[in-house]
DNA sequence: TCAATATAAGACAAAATAGTCTTTAATGCA
DNA sequence: TGCATTAAAGACTATTTTGTCTTATATTGA
């Protein structure tokens, strides 16, 4: 069970971060990425190819090709990943599903929930991913020792 | 696109807030609770069932049967229904999908989560039905009014 | 040019979730 | 007692999500 992202968007989240824990300019391949996060090299791929449509990864065919930041880690933040993967839908939407809920007909936990959705949304956009460079380096080395 | 619930969660949050929005006592077939929140009849069944198995919810076989709370809202609290339908693995888990998110080894976003995430589950667990009572009422005649 | 390597694209398969239907058993009432 | 009504149970279908595989295309270097 995921927690608030679809699997998708949590690999997509995961393989920037990764990128962006990199040598500036070097390319890595799906089946590279997939060894570093411990996931399927398809899956890799797919979601990789995702990021590469909407523009935050770019990529290369062919012999040495591979994908890469296509800005550098100090103008991206996971929000643009989020939406380009599970879109904004969860902060727009009603957390208990009710139709037409709004500050005019609220849900029960309309402005709790408000709150809520405020942090997270700042939670995943007031960070770069530069700024968050040396804890996701640790978190990868800790996987590398789970390999 | 749900935000964080499942959607047999949001609807089993929807159809036990109904029921404590009504008069003690009484029963309410699915049709009736289908017709009020606007959902399809068997669906109610099912998630009712559901908080029925897990001892929130009571029911009543037979002809002017139906369900009815099985506590009194002022002992009942959101998070129940969330641990009965979805579990609370999206308290648990790792925001971002890696292995072994922990204070020893946390991910990038770790300790924002962690604040974010407490929050949710106060959200979920402080207050009583009793409590959203009035705010539920409005809720429902505005889904009433909608139909 | 040819072979090797890599992504792109999309078909395909598997699993999870959502939603529907049917059959059975319990209940109340005439 | 017999009928109508209702939930229980679970089979079933549909849809979405997740994950895999295949083919095509681009790139590099020999």
């Amino acid at each position: 069970m995921t927690v608030i992202f679809s699997k998708k968007c949590e690999l997509g989240l995961q393989a920037v971060l990764f990128l962006s824990a990199q040598d500036e300019g070097t390319l890595w391949n799906a089946l590279d990425v997939s060894e570093n996060l411990n996931v399927p090299k398809e899956f890799v791929s797919k979601v990789l190819q995702t990021l590469t449509a909407s523009g935050i990864v770019g990529s290369k065919k062919g012999k040495a090709g591979g994908f890469y930041l296509n800005k550098h880690p100090k103008d991206i933040r996971l929000i643009e990943i989020v939406a380009a993967i599970d879109g904004l839908g969860m902060f727009e939407n009603c957390v208990l599903g009710f139709r037409g809920c709004s500050v005019e007909q609220p849900c029960p936990v309309h402005d709790q929930w408000g709150k809520l959705r405020t942090d997270a949304y700042e939670m995943l956009s007031q960070q770069t991913l530069e700024e968050l460079k040396d804890k996701t380096i640790e978190k990868i080395n800790d996987l590398i020792r789970r390999r």
